[in-house]
DNA sequence: GTTTTCTTTTGATGTAGATCAAAAAATCAT
DNA sequence: ATGATTTTTTGATCTACATCAAAAGAAAAC
């Protein structure tokens, strides 16, 4: 819990108060290796902080698994189409290993809307957010694999260190096999 | 102003005292055609709402223009990236014919919302936002170019009535000479 | 109504990355 | 350790789309 109202402090300052209302609202869970978070058709009505470990975002496309973007310790994550419009989730997520994670409820979160500072933790999150999707999206698209495999490991050089390179390659938008002859070529 | 008022209301009931507000602070302007509402470099302070024409939004890219999105009457658009960043833009915001659009200033922003509602609509607008570019940006990042012709047809069919073909391509991420030999197949 | 300019189409050729198949390497279970 | 399973690499071939070049068509300017 302590990692997360660190992490909140970067956006706003909490008050006692808040402190004590994140407290009870935000459930602490544990998740095991290979367990689901969330499924594919559930709803989603959560948003997480993974305290510790590695979760992976993905979807089934044809038969076939296309991972959407893996999180690490000190993260926030959820499936933003299906939480924000309350539709049935094409994500599945994923714990990749044993993981810590804390989940704050639709609910909960309007409940600690009434305080003024949680309200400006969660636009300004939103708003950076909106910001880097928009940013690398955009310049991700402008770049073949190379680029994009250099990229990646300046903004998430863990993924590199822990993730099996399927799951990277899937990230950057191509196959393992091209992965592993861009990696050759080193 | 009508118009904006009109689609604020989709999302939020406004007071009298809000759509006073409203007209205080929003600025209604004209755009000739091909000039620029915003030029990359500028750092983005507003949000516009389009009350009639067309407006197109494009990067350059090794000199070369990428279209990211035009947009039509009754729709709201900034440059994500640098409004919410506040940093240098890197998108272009050009009117392609005589439109009207009317400005909300970041700083207005603050101050409408003192009004709760006008809150509400901004949280509500962010949410549907979010969850669009992110079930959007995956499902097209899936798609071949015929199945993105297909897809844009449906989700904006005004764009083929109006806008040029190199800009749609531009658009779809392929070459304007692609796009042509998918459209002669049909 | 011609000429100029901009936009779209058509053709020939090139290439990044996909797909299929199988070997090699690493990890796991007993 | 030893075999079983999973992950990564390597090779051969294929394909969707890019690039370059030029013709055809449409729109704008005079």
């Amino acid at each position: 819990m302590e990692k997360l109202i660190k992490f909140i402090s970067r956006y706003a300052q909490l008050s006692p108060a808040a402190i004590a209302g994140l407290k009870c609202f935000a459930e602490e869970e544990k998740s095991k290796k290979n367990v689901l978070i969330l499924n594919a058709g559930q709803v989603c009505h959560k948003i997480w902080f993974l305290t510790s470990g590695m979760v992976r975002k993905y979807q089934l496309q044809d038969g076939k698994e296309r991972t959407c973007w893996i999180h690490f310790e000190n993260e926030i994550f959820t499936s933003l189409d299906s939480y924000f419009s309350q539709t049935p989730s094409k994500d599945i997520i994923e714990a990749c290993e044993e993981s810590e994670i804390i989940s704050i409820s639709k609910e909960a979160s309007k409940e600690l809307a009434r305080f003024p500072e949680f309200l400006s933790f969660t636009n300004a999150l939103m708003g950076e957010q909106f910001a880097s999707i928009d940013r690398v999206s955009k310049e991700f698209s402008f770049m073949d694999a190379k680029q994009r495999y250099n990229y990646l490991q300046k903004v998430s050089p863990k993924l590199f260190q822990k993730a099996k390179l399927g799951h990277i390659a899937s990230i950057m938008g191509i196959t393992q096999e091209t992965l592993s002859r861009i990696r050759s070529k080193e």
